[in-house]
DNA sequence: CCGTATCACTGAAACGGTTCACAACCTTGA
DNA sequence: TCAAGGTTGTGAACCGTTTCAGTGATACGG
């Protein structure tokens, strides 16, 4: 028989006290030591455990951060996820995981409901981030942002992208590399791409001929992709802005008879713990993933806990150099 | 400025009628067609949404369901909680995921604490499915238990292990491979592992030489574990319970300068994408996580629905034979 | 024409905490 | 001795719904 939890008006009767005092005693407030000591030993008696629904209706707060992520096929995103998911429940808090599936409208009706789930505050990978809700929403609860900029936010943990791009561009530039082909993550209906203007930017500089493409992150899906642009542009190299991306050209590479990194090398981004074990090895850019789940927990607890203070983390890349960049081959004379 | 949001009794004032009115109303009960159109214009002109934490504490329902998996570190588990968590946004419910980490004791402690939470159902991995508190749990809430058996839950996904083991060793023998090493995932303290059990007694029957060691599911822990097995016993074969600990040995056999399967054979267990893609392809036991997720989702609907008859789905392994697992080398004469 | 259902709706009591304003008591300092 | 101030604790309002018991109508069967 589950019986009924104890409510807090019996352990009032027990102590003999309120049930404002009671209320007050088990949050460490306003009360003798004494009391206090009494109050905890007549709740540990009654196995007496706050109704979390009703704190959270006449308190205002849930304790429970949404997280809403970009693409959870992404398999860096699930382990962002996992990671930041474990980090919140380490500071008592519950995280409420979403996926965007990369549509800014999807983005929104979530971010939506997470406001009305009464969320405390939100951990978001914006996938259009220059939606103009966001400020709004950035108003009314403790938005950290990861990846991007976003406006009015608590808190940010920012990529430098463009260091690196720069890293993966100039990796691929001094290994001869002159016709690149670029996969992003595909995004239904966003309007700019930030990672586009940013590597055909950098390419332009290097003297690189970019062609780009997108991809899904699902691996069926990203390998079809890959599929078609390694067919129709026979490019020496591509560039994945997502690891999972990368997989795809691994699979589609192998579809097509080409050898990695002999006859088109690959260039990632993340360094999810898979790629050390494809063969060869994914060449990828790394974002150190602990100090990203650690920044994002610590400014969402700050933020949620009243500190407010809108604080900016930057993420500096390292380029992480395995097998699956090579020579370009020789074209030609010379 | 974000403004209060609109309460039940706005609403009502606004149509003039009482709030328990418009609370009928707009769940569509009890109430005229022409109030109910009138209730819900109004509620549309206000931008009312019922708020989830007042209707939780009135109704009892709070439209969560907890999501508690043995071990987020495997990604395979990791594919299987993103896809029970959508498939459950989709019936317009959250998830709670938490992960016990391999450990009874968290895991013990996490369902409580999803109980507390007040969610409407849970849906578990169990970690030690034979801990007496969860047919207590079951009791107070619907319980779906995926992987195994759970005494008194409401559904049951559970995999033919059986099965799947025998798919596994006689595919390994028929290779010609006596000597084999078996890695379950390592769990805190778990008094007896089922698979140990299952595999050594269809060892038995095939007359093969099982040597028995656990691993954890994350990348460098397992390659650890894995490195040191194939060390002193250097087995023939190796069958990891759980492809997430086969990425490990992947990883150990390259430290260790073995080539798979030329030195090593290696056979995994649950089909992650990734194990397509690795050199060679890894060989595993297949089980359709699709299905896993269908079943899982609409199993809990049904039971947080009231629904709550006992049901028990069972999951049919398939082979997945890839390159990992080769012929035995010839040991001696003959 | 009367009793009985049915329908549409209302009032008030939950649900289980938190918090505000205030009271009682005890110190303290002048 | 008295005003000021600091502790402890209290009572009641409140958070925003749902739900139960009940109230007038209106319809209906006999």
């Amino acid at each position: 028989m589950p019986r009924k939890r104890a409510t807090i008006r019996e352990v009032a009767q027990a102590t003999g006290l309120s049930p404002a005092a009671v209320s007050y005693a088990l949050r460490g407030m306003q009360v003798s030591e004494e009391t206090m000591e009494r109050v905890r030993a007549a709740a540990a008696e009654l196995g007496y455990e706050a109704d979390p629904i009703a704190r959270a209706l006449a308190s205002g707060r849930t304790n429970m951060i949404g997280l809403l992520c970009g693409s959870l096929e992404d398999l860096w995103q699930q382990s962002l996820a996992v990671g930041i998911s474990r980090g919140l429940r380490e500071k008592d808090r519950y995280a409420l995981i979403l996926d965007a599936v990369g549509d800014p409208a999807r983005e929104r009706a979530l971010a939506q409901q997470l406001r009305d789930q009464r969320v405390d505050g939100m951990i978001v990978q914006p996938v259009d981030p220059a939606a103009p809700f966001w400020s709004e929403l950035c108003e009314s609860l403790p938005v950290v942002a990861i990846g991007d900029s976003l406006a009015g936010t608590a808190g940010e943990v920012v990529f430098d992208n463009r260091r690196g791009v720069t890293l993966a561009l100039e990796h691929l530039h001094a290994m001869g590399h002159r016709r690149i082909a670029l996969l992003t993550p595909t995004m239904t209906s966003t309007p700019d791409r930030p990672a586009d203007v940013l590597v055909t930017a950098e390419a332009d500089r290097l003297g690189l001929d970019i062609v780009v493409a997108t991809a899904p992150h699902g691996l069926a899906a990203a390998t079809d992709a890959a599929h078609r642009i390694l067919d129709a542009h026979r490019p020496s190299a591509v560039f994945c802005f997502a690891d999972s991306i990368a997989y795809g050209v691994y699979a589609a590479a192998a579809e097509l008879g080409l050898s990695i990194p002999g006859d088109v090398s690959v260039m990632g981004y993340d360094n999810h713990p898979m790629s050390s074990l494809l063969t060869p090895g994914l060449t990828t850019v790394d974002w150190d993933i602990d100090g990203i789940v650690r920044a994002a927990v610590r400014l969402m607890s700050a933020a949620a806990d009243g500190g407010a203070r809108r604080r900016r983390v930057v993420q500096q890349p390292t380029l992480r150099e395995r097998g699956s960049v090579g020579h370009a081959p020789t074209v030609g004379g010379a």
